[in-house]
DNA sequence: ATTGAATATTCTAATGTTTGAATGTAGTTT
DNA sequence: AAACTACATTCAAACATTAGAATATTCAAT
């Protein structure tokens, strides 16, 4: 398997977590395993679409299924999901503060020059 | 800020490392500052194109540059975006690993069945 | 001032993603 | 077996991403 295709994989992996509707998925399933109607519920979003979003997370492995009767509830695979996740919202978060005091330094670079 | 917006920005930096040219650029960035021509050289990508995702990146807060004459170095804004792709590798990996078995177990299966 | 090297930007065609509407399927209840 | 519930799939339009070609910018050397 050449790194090129590593990096094409692990590039899919990154692009189903890069969708807002389906970060939300996760956040959801991220206490336990959830049927469509409940995430439905919980999110603001059309059956169909659901059925897409999990279709493809199923697909690349980030979640798994079990039926029950008439549900299918819902899972995350693998906790390291979670994990990076979680970095990605840090570096998001120290991105925006570092943002603003950017911004701040700027403006003020901007105030004293004019 | 609303929920939504907060999971469109984390989608936004999801979906900038969703393509295997920048994780590869990530890679190259690991052990530290890289030029445009030094990554140039050690990828196989055209000067444009590499600049485009160069530029992306940077909009996105993953990567900082610095100029010394000529050159600009690029270099990793965080090291927790390292980490993030270093876990995600291993959802890939273990997800390989498991799909090879499932595979495995379904041929056996149906070897059984027929 | 001109030239050359390193990097960035713009434009465009090809390709991929997202979404809702309509329809299909699988299990359940009566 | 007919009707119902939960979920999946298909289709098509709107939109976004990717990559190369051409062109522009920025700094350095002469």
């Amino acid at each position: 398997m050449s790194y090129q295709h590593l990096y094409e994989l692990h590039a899919s992996i990154c692009q189903t977590l890069a969708n807002p509707k389906r970060l939300e998925i996760i956040a959801h399933l991220r206490d336990g395993e959830k049927t469509v109607t409940e995430l439905m519920e919980a999110m603001q979003i059309g059956q169909a679409n659901l059925s897409q979003h999990l279709s493809l997370m199923r697909q690349r492995g980030i979640v798994t299924t079990r039926r029950e009767g008439l549900n299918i509830y819902y899972s995350l695979s693998n906790p390291k999901i979670i994990q990076a996740c979680d970095l990605m919202r840090e570096v998001l978060l120290e991105y925006l503060e570092n943002g603003a005091e950017l911004a701040r330094k700027e403006s003020t670079k901007k105030e004293t020059i004019s």
